[in-house]
DNA sequence: CGTCAGCTTGATTACTTTCAATTGTTGTGG
DNA sequence: CCACAACAATTGAAAGTAATCAAGCTGACG
């Protein structure tokens, strides 16, 4: 794991803490920043790595990450994305395991990377932020379970369909607010979905000619969010 | 929901709390006994049902539960099972969130309910039960995630086989050490795999004539769990 | 300008679902 | 105890869906 040393705020004043460690006071906050090391992983490094053993929490200060499972074959299977203001490993080191998953940086990422033993008397002091993981958890599994019914149940059209709905609520848009705000290829959608590349492509261009959205180069514009919902045959 | 009360002893000295709250002393066992309700659920009754409110925390005492949620058309999935010394609803509970799926009881099943103050209390008070809840949460979304690798990327085969596994796992055999310890109909099985019925059918009597498993009646006897293994294609 | 990775398209094949029809099982009331 | 109804299991045939294989294309980059 290569990782350059950069300048990152400490936690105390961290625009981010909007997010779990949010119930931290400053004291704690100091705490958690003591000692910990900051780096910038390239577009395509990968930040930990499934299997391995767990000794640190990650913190996203700035990028995109996807996390993902060897299944068959090796074939990869994405299973969620983090961001700006997202923890990654935190369950790993608190249920003493490997990590169950591969984080890889999809752009380039500054990460703020805590350690084991400072996570973990911090969140020994704190119910709040007990309770805020048990909450990210739930919420995680919540959607892992949701996925499941998805690509157990619907067909690859909604499941495409779906996949792009799930990078717009993760990553949202450019600046002209149709245009998806991340670059994924072909395979890594066909990875997310549950699907072939070559299927994938079939349906990305279904779905353009049926208006839904547009495919210009790398980029995906989403024309018509309602009929995306729709052909995801997504009901809550 | 209907329930019968009926004599069951105080969490102080029930036998199942090697599970979950086996974290709690005596003072905190007796503020849980305290003002629980117990119920007999008879077989294929609703112990909760996805979307309602949460108000309840269930402790099987005795008895077989299967927890799905509902997808596309209303087709069922099962998404987990529980047995006696489990826990089920604490993620609504501790959320604050309506329940996630629902909870059938598949053989008669002794239940305690604890109501979602009591709970929510010694919980407040107890971190190392904090801590368990996160384990067993994480311990759950593992095996989500792995479920849901499963359902994109192996066969029917191999998912009728891994079902077959989780069957075992879950709730073991009878005393000859060879017949599954639980009945689910043809359907059921086929709403764990996430295929058909027909299909499910097809591929037991498949396996049947393998000599991976036998069918009898209602029983399933694995007479080979090593074949069983490999026709699932699972390597961990 | 060659190369490599990603993208695209077509044709074929394999797998699964769906529909339809039949048989088997179970529980209930007469 | 039987008859009936309701549900569960089974089997065959047909239709549909998506994966795989093969080949050509495109664009970025050293």
């Amino acid at each position: 794991m290569k990782k350059n040393n950069i300048e990152i705020p400490s936690c105390t004043n961290c625009e981010n803490s909007a997010g779990i460690l949010c119930s931290l006071n400053i004291k704690e906050k100091t705490e958690l920043s003591c000692g910990k090391l900051d780096g910038i992983f390239k577009k395509g490094e990968i930040i930990f790595k499934e299997g391995n053993n767990a000794y640190n929490l990650f913190c996203i200060h700035k990028g995109k990450v996807k996390l993902s499972k060897l299944g068959k074959d090796g074939k990869e299977q994405i299973v969620r994305f983090a961001k700006s203001g997202d923890i990654l490993g935190y369950r790993s080191l608190l249920s003493n395991e490997p990590y169950h998953g591969t984080a890889t940086a999809m752009v380039e990422c500054e990460i703020c990377i805590i350690s084991k033993e400072v996570f973990q008397k911090v969140n020994e002091d704190n119910y709040k932020l007990s309770l805020n993981l048990i909450q990210l958890l739930s919420k995680d599994l919540k959607s892992a379970e949701q996925h499941l019914i998805d690509v157990a149940q619907k067909t690859v059209k909604e499941r495409i369909a779906e996949a792009l709905i799930l990078l717009v609520n993760s990553f949202g848009y450019l600046e002209d607010k149709i245009t998806l705000n991340v670059n994924l290829t072909r395979s890594e959608i066909a990875d997310l979905a549950g699907t072939s590349t070559e299927t994938t492509i079939r349906t990305l261009s279904q779905l353009s000619s049926d208006n839904v959205i547009k495919l210009e180069g790398k980029n995906i514009l989403i024309t018509n969010f309602k009929k995306l919902v729709q052909s995801s045959n997504t009901y809550d």
